[in-house]
DNA sequence: ATAGGGTTAG
């Protein structure tokens, strides 16, 4: 991504509070709207500096517009620091927004960028100067976090984007839906970019009805041909469980960026249609459209989500014909590859052969398939690798907790239990929501947060009675606490999140309605089991979007074909 | 002169 490396360091320059309309206009600085190229300007800046300009306030702008702007990279960032700090009183408050800027360009690569857009903003108010809209907004996206300096300007779009954006970036969908109905209330009009963001979180939150809405919004301005504002509505149909929405939106475009392709690969692999993701991979690059990491991701992606290890295996050897080198999520998902299909050992030699560093998520994709597969044997040095790496991770200790039960292994399994209770680790609890009428309803497994979940209980009650009648039996292997009655095991079971979630549906939805619940967790047997009869005996086509990806209940059958 | 956007393993 940067450009050619600088190695010049920056004269020491003089205050520059002076008028800037006395400045005499020096031959060389008649260069600098044109100087583009970063190298050149660091010549052109050695140069000013020989001549005596090296405080002039062009000169020191568009040092710091070049050295923040696209395609420079931290060496340039670094460099723009130096000609900032060289500046003894930069009583402009231009200067430290451009310098903010860089660290929010910075922010998505580098941790350390949002300490140092803070301290810059701390200095900023030091040395007296009034921070305005553009400090506040880069200070919003190097923090990625909701800044508490106050806003801005409440009556400006690009702030709204700039919280909007931060919200769904630092996943709290909801307050940029909420922030969203504040400017529309404002009577401020939305923008691409709003609707962009504000897609993003309808995806997030599998909120349909109000991605809808958006896409009306979208026809109504004539937005629809731009190609980020489609491909944004494409993701946003994908993960609220339109499947069909999403291709007629992709089918639909006039022209598609590879952004565009990968988004619907990704699609594609998510609703666990394999074999279309690697069909449209093969038609993006007949049409000339290079793929990209991301581009390989979701291809690779695809094929672990349906078993198709080979094609997977060759793709993945196809990234160097591309000049593509696989980062740790392209292992991840060659882990899954291997591992769900039950090559177990193969998988825990890959990762240990990794040329990068494994993250403790590549040892837990194999700890779950050693679940899955019920390798007792394995998944205990799997399990003892990750505890190297991470041991505060709660579902860790239930994945493994629970295939020592399933095993038979009760006194590693009262050990692991311990070991987690001493190391005071919590495991998340289930969350399932369905959106109804415009409202998304959140339902927490075994509580009563919700205040309609008595009535969802009652609902669960009765559903499980007439599903029993039909051959339905709780599975209740997957409980995490082992210790219980059987009776107990079934009570705990029946009351997760997304069992309440789709009764609440079933009580307030018309017959013959599609249910779409989001769940925050993979969605375990019993449940899936559940959600199939339901949508046998009930009529109802249900789609469940787990931790992972969507399963489609329909007459009995799912989509992921139980594999998952 | 300086500000905002979508894809990314489990």
């Amino acid at each position: 991504m940067s450009s050619a490396p600088l190695t010049a360091t920056p004269a020491p320059l003089l205050p520059a509070n002076k008028p800037k309309s006395a400045a005499p206009q020096h031959p060389l600085l008649s260069h600098l709207p044109h100087c583009t190229s970063l190298r050149g300007l660091a010549q052109l800046h050695a140069a000013a500096v020989k001549a005596g300009l090296a405080a002039h306030p062009a000169l020191v702008t568009r040092l710091l517009t070049l050295c923040t702007g696209p395609g420079a990279g931290p060496a340039h960032l670094a460099y723009a620091r130096q000609v900032f700090d060289r500046v003894t009183q930069p009583s402009d408050a231009v200067w430290y927004n451009t310098l903010l800027r860089g660290y929010a360009r910075s922010s998505s690569s580098s941790s350390s960028s949002s300490a140092a857009a803070v301290r810059v903003f701390v200095r900023m108010l030091e040395e007296g100067v009034a921070p305005d809209t553009y400090t506040f907004v880069s200070l919003l996206k190097a923090c990625a976090a909701r800044v508490t300096f106050g806003r801005a300007d409440g009556d400006c779009v690009v702030s709204y984007n700039a919280m909007i954006a931060a919200a769904v970036r630092s996943s709290r969908p909801g307050e940029a839906l909420v922030l969203f109905r504040e400017m529309q209330a404002k009577g401020l009009n939305p923008t691409p970019v709003t609707v962009i963001s504000v897609l993003s979180a309808c995806a997030l939150l599998g909120a349909l009805q109000l991605g809808r809405w958006l896409h009306d919004y979208v026809r109504k301005l004539g937005l629809g041909s731009l190609v980020k504002v489609s491909t944004a509505l494409v993701d946003m149909y994908a993960k609220c469980g339109s499947l069909e929405d999403a291709i007629a939106v992709f089918q639909g475009m006039e022209s598609r960026d590879r952004q565009a392709w990968s988004v619907m690969i990704v699609a594609y692999a998510n609703h666990g249609y394999g074999r279309e993701a690697i069909s449209l991979f093969e038609e993006m690059k007949k049409q000339g459209m290079k793929p990209d990491d991301i581009t390989f991701l979701g291809l690779l992606y695809a094929c672990s989500h349906s078993g198709l290890v080979s094609e997977g295996l060759r793709y993945f050897d196809d990234m160097k014909d591309h000049g593509i080198v696989p980062g740790i999520k392209h292992y991840g998902c060659v882990t899954d590859l291997l591992a769900r299909s039950g090559q177990l050992e193969r998988a825990y030699k890959f990762i240990d052969e990794l040329p990068i560093n494994p993250t403790p998520i590549l040892w837990r994709t194999l700890l779950s398939a050693c679940g899955g597969h019920g390798d007792v044997e394995l998944g205990k040095r799997v399990f003892e690798r990750i505890l190297e790496l991470d041991d505060s991770h709660g579902g860790d200790y239930v994945i493994f907790s629970n295939l020592c039960a399933n095993t038979g292994y009760w006194e590693e399994m009262n050990r692991v239990r311990k070991l987690m209770s001493d190391k005071g680790v919590v495991k998340v609890p289930g969350c399932s929501s369905i959106e109804i009428d415009n409202t998304v309803h959140e339902f927490f497994a075994g509580d009563g947060r919700h205040p309609k979940s008595q009535e969802a209980r009652k609902m669960v009650d009765e559903v499980i009675d007439q599903l029993k009648l039909v051959g339905y039996i709780p599975d209740t292997s997957h409980v995490f606490h082992v210790e219980m009655g059987e009776e107990e095991k079934a009570i705990s079971l029946k009351y997760h999140s997304e069992k309440l979630a789709i009764a609440f549906g079933l009580l307030n939805t018309a017959p013959g309605a599609t249910l779409r619940v989001v769940k925050n967790l993979r969605v375990c047997p019993d449940c899936h089991s559940m959600a199939k009869f339901v949508s046998m005996v009930f009529n109802r086509r249900i789609i469940l979007r787990d931790l992972n990806r969507f399963h489609h209940f329909e007459r009995g059958i799912c989509s992921c074909g139980d594999y998952w």
